[in-house]
DNA sequence: GACAGTATTCAAACCGCTTTGGGAGCAACC
DNA sequence: GGTTGCTCCCAAAGCGGTTTGAATACTGTC
């Protein structure tokens, strides 16, 4: 069923019958009704490219998702964004692409997202230092918002983000307090924006305490479980392990705890465990209480906010750099516990 | 950039410039690759919109996601089945789309793809029993292939599944063999069908071999870290705690694993476990050695399989209903071992 | 009753592409 | 030289909507 199918059946033209359909002011209220029950009655919906081609609006946000190379993006934390960002488009009645590309073709698939005309703005994920994105996006001039930010980025842009160096900082100083010294690290890959933001955070609370910080214990991973177990059973294994760990996801904790208990120690109380958590939806950090003590900040949450914030981009509701710092709640949970005595070797 | 422009620039027709672009037969060579330099030069892409709406191709498939219900799907394992599936499309020019709808507008998502006609096709996700959307799909004729099957469906279709049965048999077997009697099964939400179908295969398994199967070491549930949790604490406080396990998913195994040794008990050893591992990217069943005894399948080829049956089933490659059942392999890990002795009370 | 003004409706152009149905130009053939 | 058969190119008609500009019908006014 088309524009021209229903206004036969109606006795209109197209012209009206679209018009009636768009709330246009020019059109006789009864002849509306008319319309509108006629289209509800043959499920008449606009062809969503017919449209598109004749307004210049493509009704969609692309997501681009390099995929296979240093750096494995679809991930569970990626999942609850697209799942928030997801729920957003379609109450507006936009469609999500998701576009998965092998990571040499990411500029590509920005680009021709564009000259095909197929979204009308786009989401970038997982924003590096200096990031080539942003100037690009800028150039084809495709709106975007990133989810994260860029040091270094020389143009403005909008972004949601949440205060990772403060969330690192604040649990870093939670461990001090505890009297924790040697406070090991596990971040995600420190090429990510959020990672750098994060182990400065952390560098900043061992500053101010006046604690240097070991690159020993400090690693940088691609956070899944297997290199949350590899990482820290290896900082265990060292003359002087940690007494305490922060690390950057649920995931890495889950690999974390098997080191731990592999190794017959038990959490919160010979190692106290800080995590980032995304509060993802397959990984609850417990349910009323709270298993890891946290920095808590729900990824789907940034996923509804960077959405709506893109929409409200494009449709021009809002003045074109904009953002949103979100701060992370530091949630306490059995994980954490006053540092073991030192053990006189 | 656009056709008229470019034809302009080359002193053609667009037909021409169009024909020489999509390898029609009735062009100069000479013509063609002067027209392929200049389209290349300016970065010339059709338009996706007219492209479609002169073609009455999409270009796109759908993936229609139900979210914040009895069942939440956009879970870890649907991101690499997503995955899988987004480089196939991308590989054959087309776009995926994913729908991210509340429970309720299921039916109307479908619905409105087809009638707006922005997708040549759908994958159905988490077929349940009598699944509504194998008719539903049949009814409006939009080509899908299903990931699953949906038993009890009358009509024919196309899918793409795992041989969960013989998997959660085989696996059972392989327990019972090493003397367990007692198989504690933490399986997937019981409307879904592939958690029915592992149901059966473990039933089958124990019938077999005389075993009656006991409802209180049954569990049916949503596939999250802390119900794998919960579920094998509650059977470990039993009066006769199963010696083994049966999981339906890794994530479960991460609650179990956690139940386990807060009672102080080693797995592989006083308590066996065998996992499905959907051989997740950032879960992996650890690198070189598994950590788990599992039947194995990976979710990210699936979705590279179901992706391309789909193409196939559009572009008429292929007979309509075309069906792939792949086996799961048995992988031997560290988690089983033989049952212990039973204890006298 | 003529006129201006407003309320409705419609025909046609357009968005950017594909594709049908010719048509020009040229060589080969009789 | 006229017909035939190619090869190569083009004009124009869609695809299914929106939107501009104009036409028609209906009001009220003097």
């Amino acid at each position: 069923m088309n524009l021209k199918d229903l206004s036969k059946k109606l006795g209109l033209s197209p012209t009206t019958v679209s018009r009636a359909l768009n709330g246009y002011p020019e059109v006789n209220e009864a002849t509306r009704e008319k319309v509108v029950a006629a289209a509800r009655k043959y499920n008449y919906k606009p062809n969503t490219r017919a449209f598109s081609l004749a307004t210049g609006r493509a009704m969609a946000v692309g997501h681009v998702i390099p995929v296979e190379t240093r750096h494995e993006i679809v991930n569970p934390i990626f999942a609850d964004f697209i799942a928030g960002a997801g729920e957003t488009y379609s109450k507006a009645g936009y469609d999500l692409i998701l576009s998965i590309v092998p990571d040499e073709d990411e500029e590509r698939a920005y680009r021709e997202m564009k000259s095909r005309g197929n979204v009308d703005g786009v989401i970038v994920h997982a924003p590096k230092q200096n990031d080539y994105r942003i100037e690009l996006l800028h150039q084809i001039a495709l709106p975007f918002v990133v989810h994260g930010r860029a040091t270094g980025a020389e143009l403005p842009y909008s972004w949601v983000d949440v205060n990772n160096r403060r969330a690192f900082r604040r649990a870093t100083e939670f461990l001090i307090d505890l009297g924790h010294r040697r406070i090991g690290l596990i971040n995600g890959l420190e090429f990510m924006d959020f990672a750098l933001r994060r182990r400065d955070g952390y560098c900043e609370a061992l500053v101010a305490n006046g604690i240097a910080a070991d690159p020993s214990i400090l690693r940088s991973v691609e956070m899944t479980e297997g290199l949350g177990y590899k990482s820290v059973r290896e900082m265990l294994e060292q003359d002087a392990p940690p007494t305490a760990f922060l690390l950057s996801s649920m995931i890495l904790a889950l690999g974390a705890r098997r080191a731990i208990e592999e190794r017959g120690l038990a959490i919160g109380r010979d190692v106290s465990v800080i995590i980032h958590d995304d509060d993802l939806s397959y990984m609850k950090n417990g349910d009323d209480v709270p298993i890891f003590t946290a920095t808590r900040s729900s990824v789907r949450m940034a996923g509804r906010i960077a959405a709506s914030l893109l929409l409200d981009t494009i449709t021009n509701n809002i003045p074109s750099p904009s953002t949103r710092l979100l701060e992370a709640e530091l949630i306490i949970g059995q994980s954490t516990g006053p540092a073991p005595e030192r053990q006189s070797s």
